[in-house]
DNA sequence: TCTAAATGCGCAG
DNA sequence: TGCGCCTTTAGAT
């Protein structure tokens, strides 16, 4: 379930928590024992993300360069759960789910009694199919569900690299520059007669961008998601990729993908009575967070009367993926 | 208790 | 184009 921005959020608080630190790594549901076994008492060095793919490198000594590269694709519904000292560090990133910390609160001590002095920070049992555990004295990562999970070399992870095409969220697109970045992603784009609603779920094509930001940013440019590729104006494009860059830098600094201007918010545009809320954050329960119903245009929202125009958003299967759009304003 | 769905992707034909 | 895979959860039975 998660884009882009998702993965560059996780890469954040893995560094967060764990760069400098020599690590247990296990496999408690024993699929990637492994892969454990070869990352298992070495040093997280840095975690990166290139649009869903994340990498984290480790190391034998601390300071040393990297020796492998755990290399993670969350898929539809991986997800990583973190729990540890103080309550700040109790979350879950990816495919929404309980936190991992909230069974395993430490009780109160009866009678206000002091806790024991030795007491230190312990691990909560991992919870479901635990994939990969990552574990440091003061916290742990446990990863489920990925569709990939994989130990790989400098030179292998250059090739997952090279397949890739521009990631909205680093810094330089992962190219010289943002803007060359952004030439490169519209050359890609009118060079090919598929459509520009099934290359922009191409990762070739730009990186991170999933299900819901390509719904959404069609909407916002106006585009028929069914028009080739060739066929749309470099402007256009241009104007695409500035949005992703601002979207999806968005999404990865705040947790939650939020694409309807204020204006478009609110009374009128609400699910009707009956309707069900079918797309959950992670951060929905976040106060003064803008609403799940309120915060996508055309995503979910098939049969509903779009934000702007009234008219009814409509659903298509291509390419194996729902296609949403508002069949007036993407004219 | 069962089933469908989910923000993905690689492979076969 | 369609299928399989990975896992959890919401909603139906």
């Amino acid at each position: 379930m998660p884009e882009g921005h998702t993965v560059h959020r996780l890469a954040r608080t893995l560094e967060v928590l764990f760069a400098g630190r020599r690590l247990a790594v296990s496999s408690p549901q024993g699929r990637f024992a492994a892969g454990a076994a070869l990352l298992d008492g070495s040093v997280l060095v840095r975690a990166e993300a290139w649009g869903k793919q994340l990498f984290c490198g480790f190391a034998p000594v601390p300071g040393d360069g990297v020796q492998h590269w755990l290399r993670v694709h969350l898929g539809l519904y991986g997800a990583w759960t973190f729990a540890g000292e103080g309550d700040d560090v109790v979350h879950a990133i990816g495919a929404p789910r309980r936190r991992i910390g909230e069974r395993d609160s430490v009780p109160e001590a009866p009678d206000g009694a002091v806790p024991a002095a030795s007491e230190a920070w312990e691990p909560p049992e991992p919870r479901g199919a635990v994939r990969v555990r990552l574990l440091a004295d003061h916290a742990v990562a446990d990863l489920t569900g990925p569709t990939a999970c994989e130990v790989l070399t400098d030179v292998e992870k250059a090739a997952v690299e090279g397949r890739l095409g521009p990631d909205p969220i680093r810094p330089d697109g992962g190219h010289a520059s943002l803007a060359a970045a952004r030439d490169a992603f519209v050359a890609r784009v009118r060079r090919s007669r598929v459509t520009v609603g099934q290359q922009l779920m191409d990762q070739a094509v730009v990186a991170g961008v999933g299900n819901i930001y390509r719904a959404e940013v069609l909407f916002r440019a106006g585009l028929d998601p069914l028009r080739p590729g060739r066929d749309v104006p470099a402007a256009v494009l241009d104007a695409i990729w500035d949005d992703l860059v601002d979207l999806m830098r968005d999404g990865a600094a705040t947790g939650r993908i939020v694409t309807t201007r204020p204006a478009d918010r609110g009374a009128g545009h609400d699910v009707p009575d009956g309707g069900r809320r079918r797309t959950r954050q992670n951060t929905d329960d976040d106060a003064g967070a803008v609403p799940a119903d309120e915060a996508f245009y055309v995503y979910h929202r098939d049969g509903l009367p779009c934000r702007v125009c009234g008219t009814p958003v409509l659903l298509k299967e291509l390419a194996g993926r729902n296609l949403f759009w508002c069949p007036a304003c993407q004219a």
